[in-house]
RNA sequence: UGGGGUGUAGCCAAGCGGUAAGGCACCGGAUUUUGAUUCCGGCAUUCCCAGGUUCGAAUCCUGGCACCCCAG
């Protein structure tokens, strides 16, 4: 009988190589993939693409298994670059890496696998998928510390059914010390941040090579000018630097954005009361399983990468929209991000944050 | 023009004869597969200017200059 085939998302990064290790090993005809999905811009100075896929082509070749390059730029164009600067037109505030998942690595990339008569794809994600009640379920990382089931929570059960994440049951320093023991050259390389495929930015200049400036005045809670923007669309709900509001007092946060006036809203400390929301509408919902699940649901949300689950109750309305409220306040609600649901390990779905409670 | 007040980093602001606190902003770094938040580090050889007293002045004295307030 012949091994399954699984093709492996390469990053060049330890996650995934350290993945296509484990399944080499785990008896997987084992095929990596390359993926290219952004050109390079005028910066010049951002070939860590370049770099990537070096590190990548090592990796494999040290493994012994193929290596295919791909380039879905068009695509990631198309379904998630133009949303993510949408959102941003609209004074949202987008999170382009959960698009990304969904329309690119967990879609385009699915089915270039299965052109290839691949019976998998795997990536390096900390995350882990179960069958449970008859469905496929997304389950949290081992490693609470790297978990990424957020990042995952509006892939469609029909492709996780499909996916592997070997590394969603080691923690990040099991898999460098196995990079390490492997002899993978990129077992100390630093962990990749920023936008997936296009990097690190300086995210204001970065936006404005498409939204054009359109200063506008800063305001305080009594509408008191206090400052200039340079365009709404560049900042964001509980952000503090970039504001250039000096003087007395404690540092001022954005606490929300007057689109009709272009006014930026801002109140001043951390602890304001503006900051803080009991709860929050999101639509449109993704549910993985059971879907959707009762109303009113019980259960544990996150609001953005990185930040500890908070206690719930959701209820849905007829056109499916979600109304979160939480068990205490939570600061910085952003309309754009997501929020996600839990029931202990298990990852439920989420939606998109489209407005803040009170 | 009289009377009072103030002039310390981009902005607030302590200091009141012993060799420039702190906060905001800004810059750099850490954390981070979004954007933020958070954390750590940096940030006035100099206190409106010019003289003077003193071992020593941002602090005292003299004279300017600027701004603010109240009178007119």
């Amino acid at each position: 009988m012949t091994a399954a085939r699984v093709v492996v998302g390469m990053s060049g990064g330890v996650d995934s190589s350290v993945a296509a290790a484990m399944l080499q090993e785990a008896g997987f005809e084992v095929i990596g993939l390359f993926m290219k999905n952004w050109e390079e811009d005028d910066d010049g100075t951002h070939c860590a693409a370049a770099v990537d896929l070096d590190d990548a082509t090592r990796v494999c070749e040290k493994l012994d298994i193929p290596l295919r390059t791909v380039n879905f730029s068009h695509e990631y164009w198309e379904r998630v670059f133009m949303h993510f600067l949408a959102e941003h037109r609209a004074g949202r505030t987008p999170n382009p890496d959960v698009l990304c998942n969904r329309e690119i690595k967990f879609k385009e990339f699915l089915h270039w696998a299965a052109r290839l008569g691949a019976d998998f794809i795997a990536t390096g994600h900390y995350a882990q998928t179960a069958v449970a009640d008859g469905g496929h379920r997304l389950r949290k990382g081992h490693d609470p510390q790297k978990d990424q089931s957020y990042f995952l929570h509006a892939v469609d059960e029909s492709a996780l059914v499909r996916c592997l994440f070997p590394v969603g049951r080691l923690t990040k320093s099991e898999v460098r010390s196995r990079a390490r023991r492997l002899g993978l050259a990129n077992h100390d390389k630093k962990d990749s941040t920023g936008i997936c495929f296009i990097g690190e930015r300086k995210f204001r200049s970065f936006l404005q090579r498409w939204l054009p400036p359109e200063p506008g005045t800063i305001c305080d809670a009594d509408d008191r000018v206090v400052g200039r923007h340079e365009g709404l669309m560049y900042y964001t709900i509980g952000q503090r630097h970039g504001l250039g509001i000096g003087g007395a007092g404690q540092a001022w946060y954005v606490a929300g954005k007057d689109l009709d006036r272009n006014v930026l809203r801002v109140v001043q400390g951390h602890d304001h009361p503006a900051l803080l929301s009991r709860g929050l509408l999101a639509q449109p919902l993704h549910w993985i399983a059971p879907r959707p699940p009762p109303a009113p649901l019980a259960c544990r949300a996150k609001i953005r990468y990185r930040h500890p689950e908070q206690p719930c109750t959701v209820d849905l309305d007829d056109d499916g929209r979600a109304r979160v409220s939480f068990e205490t306040a939570q600061w910085g609600v952003t309309p754009g991000q997501s929020v996600v649901f839990y029931d202990g390990d298990t990852c439920l779905g989420g939606g998109v944050i489209d407005q803040a409670l009170p």
